[in-house]
RNA sequence: UCCUCAGUAGCUCAGUUGGUUAGAGCACCUGACUGUUAAUCAGGGGGUCGUAGGUUCAAAUCCUACCUGGGGAGCCA
């Protein structure tokens, strides 16, 4: 009788031994003699191989062969207590199928490490890594809890569109969608490229934000959150920084600022929490991986502490919250400001660099900072301007090692100061009509904002370089795979 | 886009002030070994030194441009 296929997971958690079993993944490695190979075999559902004991009596010489590292196999066969040192139990093959085999001269992946940048140009092979197998299980357990969280907190999840007809938002370049031939796009009378002969019959681009028709949402649902793709066509060459990305943008009515900030420190030590207690076995991995790439590194270039042990920390002490101001004051009165350290000199008005930030978070702070009250000079039109006429109810979460994993605000819902706002920054008004009714018709005070799920990802996976937590990544000058 | 560092075997890297036939570890192939743990041991094959020019008797090494990648900055999530 042909045996239902198990997961290596439950295999290796299974006491019930001495019963046959079958398993199916992708070989790691096989070692052995001329009596017995010992295959280690993976199939994604943990970061652990399962031993496979292949006794060479029982088998043809040129199956076993063809058993090297990147085959992919069927394994039938009794679930035994392991006789050698290094796992629990084992399984004693007595059927082997190959379903396709890898040829070791050509296969690229190694039994041993390879660098991140490597594995980069083969991200289609990558997954079959354990920091990228690692990475994705994360990756998974993250969104899967973001939904739990919501969902338990009565949040809709909206799906604002990807493509939208409005230029407003200004959060930053677009990438244009259009059906139009290269070279053949109809011109008006003055020459400019005719738009209301387009698909959509009007100018428009992919999405850089869920955040204005989110708003839409929550001015009747109340509490809603999108969590989708986002595009930034700007040239930015970073290890924090994508072309397209995935964001989570909540959007709650009858939220003040500070209502604001409590969602969203609670959610991410939610969110952390979660990594620690459903993905222990990934997360020691990438500990240990992150201990030994930082051996060759001078002392001063190491993490202060071990991935686990920081995150743990995250948990433990509430977030520091202060205003831009008081953080002026401070960056001011620091060492590196006095020693003329800081490239860009501090001063009430400008937009803090990532120095400034960075001092702030890792040198004075030492914990996750949450900024508020921003000069409003330097923020976006639709947040709430407070009383004093020069700063808006913004605030922005800074992480150390990432920097700000989220902005938000209190949204302005007054809709003479809103539209005024609107038209000294030169937003053209008739696009936002929609978005201006709201606050014609029953408006109420509402807050968000926007978490960047790779970031997310990258703090909780101590990973380094955005592109190797987004399985493929789209940069300038790439978009393969 | 700017600054900076790098590109040598399938991978990771060494290669001195320019000087014979460019090296190592791992991987791969062959062989040995009765239970291995990124197995071990012995042997073997494998290179247009990122690309294109230039300097020189002579270039992996020096110069210029370009390409690709890392790190930093800006833009931001």
């Amino acid at each position: 009788m042909e045996q239902r296929r198990s997961f290596i997971k439950d295999l290796l958690q299974s006491t019930e031994v001495d019963r046959e079993v079958n398993a199916k993944g992708w070989v790691r490695t096989k070692r052995g003699n001329k009596q017995v190979a010992f295959v280690a075999l993976n199939d994604g559902s943990t970061i652990n191989n399962i031993q496979v004991v292949v006794d060479m009596a029982n088998f043809d010489e040129n199956l076993i062969k063809d058993i090297t590292t990147g085959a992919s196999l069927s394994v039938t066969g009794t679930l035994v207590k392991s006789m050698g040192q290094g796992q629990s139990v084992e399984i004693q093959a007595k059927e082997i199928e190959i379903y396709g085999t890898a040829d070791s001269e050509t296969y690229p992946l190694q039994k041993k490490g390879h660098s991140l940048e490597f594995l980069r140009e083969i991200a289609h092979l990558r997954f079959r890594t354990n920091t990228f197998g690692a990475v994705f299980r994360i990756r998974h357990a993250m969104a899967f809890a973001i939904h739990n969280y919501f969902n338990d907190r009565n949040f809709y999840y909206l799906h604002t569109p990807i493509v939208t007809g409005s230029d407003a938002e200004g959060a930053g370049e677009m990438f244009r969608v259009s059906t139009f031939e290269p070279g053949k796009e109809p011109k008006t009378e003055e020459g400019k490229i005719d738009y209301t002969e387009d698909f959509f019959g009007k100018e428009t681009n992919l999405t850089v934000s869920g955040q204005l028709e989110a708003e839409l949402g929550a001015t009747a649902l109340s509490n809603v959150y999108t969590f989708g793709p986002t595009f930034r066509a700007e040239n930015s060459n970073t290890p924090r920084h994508l072309a397209e990305f995935w964001m989570i943008e909540p959007e709650m009515a009858f939220y003040d600022i500070h209502d604001d900030m409590d969602l969203a420190e609670d959610m991410l030590k939610y969110l952390v929490k979660y990594a620690l207690d459903n993905c222990i076995d990934d997360l020691k991995f990438l500990e240990n991986r992150l201990i030994e790439e930082e051996k060759s590194k001078p002392q001063n270039e190491r993490s202060e502490m071990p991935l686990i042990e920081k995150l743990q920390f995250i948990l433990n002490d509430d977030f520091v919250r202060l205003t831009y101001t008081e953080a002026v004051d401070i960056l001011k009165n620091s060492k590196p400001a006095k020693k003329g350290k800081f490239q860009f000199p501090v001063e009430w008005g400008i937009d803090l660099q990532s120095e400034h930030e960075r001092y702030l978070v890792e040198k004075h702070f030492k914990k996750p900072v949450i900024l508020i009250d921003y000069p409003r000079d330097i923020k976006a039109f639709y947040m709430k301007q407070n009383d004093d006429g020069k700063t808006v109810r913004a605030m922005d979460i800074l992480f150390p090692g990432i920097g700000e994993i989220i902005g938000g605000s209190q949204r302005e819902e007054n809709y003479d100061k809103l539209s005024a706002r609107i038209k000294e920054m030169g937003i053209p008004e008739k696009d936002m009509w929609w978005y201006l009714e709201t606050r014609k018709f029953g408006t109420v005070p509402h807050s968000g904002f926007g978490l960047g799920f790779e970031r997310l990802v990258l703090f909780v996976t101590g990973m380094s370089n955005i592109r190797d937590v987004i399985p493929f990544p789209r940069t300038p000058k790439n978009a393969e795979f």
